[in-house]
DNA sequence: AAAATAATGTGATGTAGGTCACATCAAAAT
DNA sequence: ATTTTGATGTGACCTACATCACATTATTTT
């Protein structure tokens, strides 16, 4: 597990091994089971979550009840109310684990440390950041360009193992259409 | 103007004069007019920008050729085809100036260059990353959970200045909405 | 100042996708 | 193993919003 995150840091930058143990020094690793909460909404955040195992949601409810997904995160993912954790404000999202998950938790503060002490850990945040933002761009083209089957398909394709892990009504709730819509989606298989 | 961009960034951190000198040596001002391109898609794209003045604008166009406003760019703000940027493909965008503007352009290159040589500067793109990806997690959140007319408030509110220089079928286009739709919004006053 | 071009408003009509209701099937929980 | 709870499918109907068409009014351009 240790050993699996260290490739994920280094997918972007080379470590030795004592500035592994020293970045890793920072993390607090945390079990999770199915259903519980990490953040619901009022509460103050302080951690940034990488998942180790398992499946979470960021997601929001609608004056009517209904959900809609602002983020999965499944292994080798980042995730958190990333607003009320820069911003410093109360947390607006719920997220909470869809499948039983492990997680590591770096608190803000312990982040904005290890990057003010090691040059190199501040350059992998940097980068996870613009790629988190080209991300998120193309999920605005996808939802501004893009009929609700082919962004199910534009979903298919980025994300496939995702299909495997979360139920598809979640999987509407990401899209941005009901899961009734989705269901004839399928069957129609335009 | 130049003393314009020096307080953009000592928004953030504080540089000394050679500091900031050093990191304005980096850039060049460019002049554009209106309609003037500064990306196409299939163009390669090796600059960041940053605007001193006017406005632009960065669209797509879908199969039908209707416009989709992913980003617009005020004085203060960056704007650039960032997925190309960063991963060194080609454009997909469009990047036009809605009114006369000037922009500073930072190549990829010295970007990198300065964010080694300068651990400050790089904490500041550091910090305008993580700012940009809030703000499009915001804009995902008022997609998926907001009506047309909700959306044209919170835009309303978040930037009220926009609202001067752009044509609503543009801001339209930036909702997710024909301009038809918005136009009637207003009328009805809900 | 005139001509051309772009922006906006508004009616009539179309449609993708939403909502509600209920049935079936799968998976947890006791 | 049985009960409870959650996921999925599908029909009937509804509604935001899109599209098309044209008139009106600004804003550019020459």
């Amino acid at each position: 597990m240790k050993s699996f995150f260290r490739q994920h840091i280094e997918k972007i930058i080379s470590l030795t091994d004592e500035e592994f143990d020293f970045i890793y020094s920072h993390f607090t690793p945390k079990k999770l089971r199915k259903h519980q909460f990490l953040i619901e909404p009022g509460d103050s955040v302080v951690n940034d979550y990488f998942v180790l195992s398992g499946c979470l949601k960021a997601y929001q409810l609608d004056k009517n009840g209904k959900m809609h997904i602002l983020q999965f995160a499944m292994q080798d993912w980042w995730i958190t109310d990333y607003q009320a954790l820069y911003k410093g404000i109360n947390a607006t999202i719920f997220l909470d684990c869809i499948e039983d998950s492990e997680v590591l938790c770096l608190s803000l503060h312990d982040r904005e440390k290890l990057c003010s002490e090691l040059h190199k850990i501040e350059f992998f945040f940097r980068k996870k950041s613009n790629g988190g933002y080209v991300a998120l761009q193309q999920r605005i083209l996808s939802l501004l360009t893009s009929s609700a089957s082919e962004r199910y398909e534009q979903l298919l394709q980025l994300y496939p193992q995702l299909f495997q892990k979360v139920p598809k009504q979640l999987i509407a709730a990401y899209l941005g259409v009901s899961r009734e819509t989705l269901s004839r989606l399928h069957s129609q298989a335009k």
